[in-house]
DNA sequence: CTGAAAGCGCTTACAG
DNA sequence: CTGAAAGCGCTTACAG
């Protein structure tokens, strides 16, 4: 009942057990006709290596960790951002011939599951979706850092927040040029009283596109009028409503997401506004939905499944590979060579809503 | 550079590396001394167990695959199917003290994956939400046949479409009985004309409803009206379209799903048509959303938590435990005693849609 | 190009 | 209650 082991498909193919595993991990300079002769065996015996077994000799597991510290219910929703990054980091893992292992930590007690289970070596690094801020209310130790002391390589899809100590490389779009560019964009259409509807503070998406946004305004006489929201739809919805009244008077509003652009446009039109006539809206990150709003949504495009991609091969320069066996850190040189941080631009995409 | 092994913690504690390892698993039956030796060397040396080694000779992992059979884009969707089940399910394996490996598989390829990872003996059972049909469309053998032959245990939350040879043990709601009570209540209220909207038939619990309907439909001289959705918003919007269009003089609509009752009910505004006046409206699932619909909407509820915990249940039964080694599979007996299917009962709740 | 042998880091009968 | 020893299934220098 047990499952065939490289033994038996070495006395199958009546070769050594050292034969039999280069042929199963396809090293070259073995005679044609072993080879095949070891690969009928294989095949008849149905043979599997043994992961634990390989995994003890090599130190490796070819699995990688795809870590977001989101709750489920954040992460299983209508904001599509989950969604691109998971699709698109699988997608490069598996181009690579790594497993991803999809792990949620939202809690003291999730994050300490996760960190217990990259520090036992279950797996040879580390993508953090790291959108939100410093560790977690009760004070306890923040993810970031207690990955980063496992000496596993760890890398962030997002600028990590309050990374502390600990540095870890990461990729982004550059949200504060492109919350920038925003701004200006409705400054150019002529508008005067520009509100913004931020993200929630903690994140640095939001922090940044905040900063955009000031550094426009700044440049003008305007004075700044922020709201705060969560990213959600019906946040941007109630954060429209909130600015409606603190200035009636507003002519333009720069949304920190797309989805609260699309709550803010529902506000506004229950508030008999037009738009862009009596009010133009710019949203950020260029959803599937933008296009389909009425008007349809001037927004900043940020190419998410891009900056997937450029994490993931941040990750794998620091992973050993199969061929080389793990090398020692080396000091200086090697080090510096591998970037820190990839920043990729975004695009204005002007469209009726402005 | 290398972590500290269980020999370390030995030599340390002035111990054998049998001690050890029962000090470091929980075994009673150490001298308190000696135990309190060896956990102060752990703690020291922050010694953490080699997991490969460890699962080498006792041929378990502690990890449990939760296997998606669904495209990224309809998992992380704002249908709150999955964001439940994921965590219904990972709070009861973490409280069995097992990790959860999520894995998504909506492609030939990556049922290969999901198939090479379980047989490769990475995981000591598998769940699989297991929605969808007979296999993909190039006739490739379905997830459920593929799994079930790796020898690893396998339970399905959700009756499996076209198990074929394999027949695995599930959890699901009652469908039938839930979609029948749904029509059932609509005729009460004197109800002539009523159209169900149903859920891609490829699908069992779209199957299921389908038959619902229709056995409630037989038992009054009332003939069908069906339109078919994929359980999405906008997939009921359509359907309730094409619903008016064939029968402009229905009074009633019972939708496979909330998210496709909610469609409706904007198609049924935008016609002019009152709810619950013209039009009585039921949907499936009792949604978060459903209590907030205007007006609230008349729906069955559907446990899916509970039906998750029970599919765990299903699972850790079939397992072996730490305490206990692998037993043969026992003949006959044992086998029947462990319950196959577990069919959990929905409700009518009544709200103002009807 | 191939094989004998060591060793990866654990757990677990088996003695005592 | 504790230890010496075998063994889980692989890979990989090292010889030849």
């Amino acid at each position: 009942v047990r499952r065939p082991t490289l033994e038996a498909v070495a006395a199958r193919a009546g070769v050594s057990r050292a034969t039999a595993s280069r042929v199963v991990n396809g090293f070259t300079g073995v005679r044609p006709g072993v080879r095949d002769a070891v690969r009928r065996a294989v095949e008849e015996l149905g043979y599997v290596p043994n992961p634990a077994a390989r995994s003890l000799v090599t130190r490796r597991t070819g699995s990688v960790a795809l870590v977001v510290a989101e709750p489920p219910s954040r992460v299983f929703s209508d904001d599509p951002f989950f969604s691109v990054v998971v699709r698109a980091v699988s997608q490069e893992l598996e181009a690579a011939d790594r497993q991803v292992v999809l792990m949620l930590a939202s809690s003291p007690a999730g994050n300490a599951r996760v960190e217990r289970y990259v520090a036992g070596g279950h797996v040879d690094g580390v993508i953090l979706v790291s959108t939100h801020g410093a560790g977690t209310a009760d004070g306890a130790v923040p993810l970031t850092t207690a990955l980063a002391r496992t000496r596993v390589p760890v890398v962030s899809h997002g600028r990590p927040a309050a990374a502390g100590l600990a540095a870890i490389p990461y990729g982004d779009c550059d949200n504060h040029v492109g919350a920038r560019a925003a701004v200006r964009h409705l400054l150019e259409r002529g508008r005067r009283r520009i509100a913004t509807i931020s993200g929630p503070l903690d994140m640095t998406a939001a922090q940044d596109r905040l900063f955009g946004y000031r550094e426009a305004m700044s440049g003008s006489d305007r004075r700044s009028i922020v709201a705060i929201g969560d990213f959600t739809r019906e946040s941007g919805a109630t954060a429209m409503r909130r600015l409606l009244t603190d200035d009636p008077h507003l002519d333009a509003v720069f949304a920190a997401s797309d989805l609260m652009a699309i709550g803010a446009l529902r506000t506004l039109r229950e508030a008999g506004r037009r738009v862009p006539d009596d009010v133009a809206l710019v949203g950020f990150d260029d959803i599937e939905a933008a296009r389909y709003t009425d008007p349809p949504l001037t927004t900043i495009r940020q190419p998410v499944a891009d900056v997937a991609a450029e994490v993931v091969g941040l990750l794998l320069t620091r992973l050993p590979t199969a061929a080389e066996p793990p090398t020692e850190p080396q000091a200086g040189r090697t080090a510096e060579r591998l970037s820190e941080r990839l920043v990729l631009p975004t695009r204005l995409v002007v469209r009726a809503s402005t």
